[in-house]
DNA sequence: TAGCCGCACTCACATATGTTTATGCTCGAG
DNA sequence: CTCGAGCATAAACATATGTGAGTGCGGCTA
């Protein structure tokens, strides 16, 4: 029915051991893979989906549409991301979902969810933990927005992606591929096209980074941290009992 | 063992109906109250709580900081919000909670929560949804942040916190109390408090709100929607099947 | 009753970031 | 092999918001 090596697992096994039922049961819950092309909606704000959708391959965004057609990207993801879990409990989506690239999508029903809700308490908090780690990265990027420059904000972001494309094991050593357009980094960061362009330069100005085409690559880590103000722990990379 | 009209309860069957013993479950699990005083601290950044706070009556503010002294609050809490559910998972906090008035703080153990999840189902999906309408506020806040004017953004959190409190009853008509200085409010909508002065006397000047002291009245409830492009959808208000 | 402290409020000035417009890659379509 | 579309880049200029320093009110506290 699936890809061996779910993204979702591994992502979840970081956080903390899964049983081979609970496993099963998730691998279970998948009740068929589409393909969406880049720049399509995945979900439409308003829609009420009965299924969630679970990011296999590609990049995704979540976005909101503000009076005169400006945008705000609240979430990015990568694979192994559940899309909108959220919809599962929160019933109407208030933003939209959208294919930076083309995607690998599988669909998990709500009533399995709730299946899942009823007969696996661990796996249960294990999803739920999952949403809470999305919460989490936006208070991250929140205290970024409002109080970090915007080359910090950028440096943050980046170090975020870097780490979290790793976990799912996308990172080539040092180098992530990161197929997102400066106008897409813009409308994540709240900023303009222009001033992404500015940032990204001096960032690369300061050898911090390589950002050619598709490939970004972290040239100083520590440096780059330090820029951005980066400390993991919002992402909750440690296993332990949950 | 505790207050009779539970805030929480107040906030969770706004969303879906709850039993009899979901309720007594949620009443049992608080395990003891406290004051905290304004400006003190009720989680602190690194804390790994065994403990959940529950915020009885007060104001609270989870903030992180930020090299040199800067501060961003990325939520403001009323009576019936959890402050910290999240950490029951997510285990070690990335961010400080704040008592902004003396709080009233009713503190559910993690064990009880894992015991709830072991045992009740659907009282585990609202605790859950508790948490995804943190998110939802959480997004609603970066697209404010990120492409609102300041003014707009002021007008989005004014709409907001007057909903939120009318939900558990703390609105006389177009009135809450809302003691928050004009400082803090820079630090949750990351302006400076030069600014957040002249974008209140903007709002004011255009007759959409009065604040005076702690007392904050709407006066134009559609024209301050509107100047904050602000729709209720994210706070989930309606009741159904979760 | 005096004095102090926190807070709202002001003004003059500084600057990070936005806007507009334009150029020239690069890569895919044909 | 050429063309065009989308994207990164650039420069000049505009502006929303920040900074720093200061006033004055109102309510505690001694």
């Amino acid at each position: 029915m699936t890809c061996m090596t779910n993204p979702l697992i591994l992502k979840l096994e970081q956080r903390d051991q899964l049983s081979d039922a609970e496993k099963r049961a998730l691998e279970n819950a998948i009740s068929r893979v589409r393909v969406v092309e880049a720049d399509e909606d995945i979900v439409r704000e308003g829609d009420r989906p009965n299924e969630s959708s679970l990011l296999l391959d590609g990049f995704a965004a979540r976005y909101k549409l503000v009076s005169n057609g400006r945008r705000q990207i609240s979430a990015l993801h990568v694979p192994g991301d559940f899309l909108d879990l959220h919809s599962f409990l929160l019933k109407t989506m208030d933003h939209g979902v959208l294919a930076l690239t083309t995607c690998r999508i599988a669909a998990v029903p709500h009533a399995t969810l709730e299946k899942i809700t009823d007969e696996f308490p661990h796996l249960t908090r294990m999803l739920w933990l999952n949403t809470l780690i999305d919460g989490a990265i936006h208070r991250e990027w929140l205290t970024a927005m409002g109080r970090l420059s915007a080359t910090a904000h950028m440096a943050h972001l980046i170090c975020e992606l870097y780490l979290r494309l790793k976990v799912v094991g996308r990172a080539e050593g040092d180098t992530v591929q990161l197929p997102i357009t400066q106008a897409e980094l813009g409308d994540t960061l709240g900023l303009s096209t222009v001033h992404v362009n500015r940032v990204l330069q001096e960032l690369r100005k300061e050898g911090l980074i390589r950002f050619q085409g598709d490939s970004l690559t972290i040239l100083d880590w520590e440096r780059l941290k330090k820029v951005g103000e980066f400390t993991s722990t919002y992402l909750s990379l440690q296993n332990e009992h949950r």
